[in-house]
DNA sequence: CGTCGGACTTGGAACGATCAAGAGGTGGCG
DNA sequence: CGCCACCTCTTGATCGTTCCAAGTCCGACG
């Protein structure tokens, strides 16, 4: 008979532990943690006799005293930027239903945190110091990333949702979305529909990422053996900045289509041409980026690049798994081919 | 002299502990939990003298063995919707932003989740009996609030975004969104600018949400002296609702206004007006509901009623500080009024 | 001079899980 | 029969923190 130092914990108000598990199915505490995570090594009846016993107390592991001992907690960091009414927001909130589900499916739960936005490596350290997190999920890449090479220095486990731009011989994992190719698709979409002279409107130079889905627009054109000078127009991404930059180029360029580096832009478009009396489609058509809400709920519906955000997640967590698992399997980078959603503002076929 | 039973963790690549700091600035761990916990109790010079160390080192308190000894995560829980391709998801990711950026400051963060969709309760329980979080702010009550009932049940803390319109007699903590009041100063807005016939498309009656807006639309009426009936259509929350709705009213009713109960109606509305070649605003005057990022960026801008959700986080916070803190502090329910996004879409004063 | 109280510090014992190593029983093989 | 290997289960230690009760130091007061 074994005395157990302090009540049972099922007589006070206290969820089961491992010993109340134990006592109840006759067996000793570490036999009960063997049933949970190492099945295999309990005999058939005594598992079974286990099992029972937690089915019956309704017992889970404590979470802290695990994490304690195992010295991980679980749990994935992911940064949200502060809420800025623009637009990438709406893709971000559909990669963190994403990843959310991906992650529990791997056993893991998304923590969110915040940080100063004038600072992007703010709030990164004290969630890894106070061991709060096992790994980062690094979205906010779009101007370089510091977090990466931060983030490596302290040897921190992350996946990065964007490719090192900046720094081609980074080593860490990371997930991206072809946006030349969303683009060349695009392009090539309105292409086959007769389109010759096409226009591109896209972010200010410095964009890495506006720049690549511009290459993306570009290769189709030069494949098709069309022209591109005077069709691009790189402004701020804004629906303004859209429609100003729309009414330059048909008054300058007469495009018959407009391929945009995101929704916003080519909302731009569409009030240009509405203001214009142009018919969307018919006379002009436009492509937007990022399939957002807005491009399904205008009239007329707006074509658009889709990025594969739960592809994007499941490969995020799949690195994850490879950066946390044993043994740690690396992975480089992962690139991935957004598609293209077909609305009524391509328009018809041109004769 | 001590001598410490490990290794100093200093040397080895692990985060220092609280022993480390100790030995460094030469007191016991008890004193270096005092001047991170209670620094009042600690005489200035060994405060200053510790604090030196925490900062040389870089200590952090290890938080699953804080959490083990408190029986406290600092984490809340938050269950997210599978993602829908819905109007609610740009409202509820504003909300989360709001929340995380809240909690943060009460020294909270915010563990996303998700279940079975078809299970409103599935999710909470692992997460409840494996003590991962302290609390749960339930948000999906708009279908009833099952979750409520349980989690109170099981001595759950936690914080509804969402009124217990079931169960009037519930006594669980609640922060709502006046939405009565909102589309009553919607219908106000228009009835100043001369409008008389203006009809009201919402949800299904089943929606206690969408009968409450709908409600807010029928004081400001009858206070007016002005007729409703015919003017009400309720249907799904849909843009082709919307504008099947609103085509049905203009024939039958004639109205030369619309109040809608989202912004996604509102767009079937404006649908309807531009097959029709009526002018918004200018002829027909229309109000949404969320101040999505749809009503910003379509043209004309979409009037909206706009939540205050960072003010909702707020008082989720306020009240989960009242259920975790001591002495506890019940708080019943707190009802936050909607403000309203005046844009081209409520058209000019009429004659 | 001795003791008392307050301010500050201390070591030991949890919290609840997992790791490492050992104990007991069973079977195979020489 | 004896030895060892194997399978199964148990025991003690440990993760890093906070709680508890007792200890030390100091000046003050009788």
């Amino acid at each position: 008979m074994v005395t157990v130092s302090r009540t049972s914990s099922r007589t006070s108000g206290l969820p089961p532990t491992l010993a109340d598990v134990a006592e109840r199915a006759g067996v000793s505490r570490q036999t009960v943690s063997n049933a949970v995570n190492n099945p295999d090594l309990l005999r058939a009846d005594t598992l079974l006799r286990v099992q029972q016993a937690i089915a019956d107390l309704g017992y889970l592991p404590n979470r802290a005293a695990r994490n304690l001992r195992t010295r991980a907690s679980h749990l994935i960091g992911l940064r949200i930027q502060a809420a800025q009414e623009g637009t990438a927001n709406a893709t971000m909130d559909r990669f963190v239903h994403s990843l959310v589900e991906t992650s529990r499916e791997a056993g893991y739960h998304v923590l969110l945190f915040t940080g100063d936005p004038t600072d992007p490596l703010s709030g990164y350290e004290d969630l890894l110091r106070s061991t709060a997190v096992d790994a980062f999920v690094v979205t906010d890449t779009y101007l370089g990333n510091p977090q990466a090479e931060w983030l490596d220095g302290r040897r921190a486990p992350f996946v990065a949702f964007g490719r090192p731009w900046e720094n081609s011989e980074a080593t860490h994992a990371w997930v991206d979305v072809d946006g030349a190719a969303g683009c060349e698709s695009a392009t090539r979409h309105l292409l086959a529909k007769g389109h010759e002279r096409i226009a591109w409107i896209g972010w200010r130079k410095d964009s890495r990422i506006g720049e690549d889905r511009r290459a993306g627009w570009h290769r189709a054109m030069k494949e098709a053996g069309l022209p591109t000078s005077g069709l691009a127009s790189r402004v701020e991404d804004t629906v303004a900045s859209g429609r100003e930059a729309s009414e330059v180029l048909l008054d300058e360029a007469e495009p018959t289509a407009f391929v945009c580096a995101s929704d916003t832009l080519a909302m731009g478009v569409l009030h240009t041409l509405g203001l214009r009396g142009l018919r969307v489609g018919d006379d002009v058509a436009v492509v937007g980026f990022d399939d957002s809400q807005v491009a399904q709920v205008v009239r007329p519906g707006l074509s658009s690049v889709r990025q594969p955000l739960e592809d994007v997640a499941i490969e995020v967590v799949t690195a994850l798994e490879g950066l946390l698992g044993r043994p740690r399997v690396a992975q480089q980078g992962v690139l991935l081919t957004p598609s293209l959603v077909v609305r009524d503002s391509s328009g018809p076929d041109r004769a």
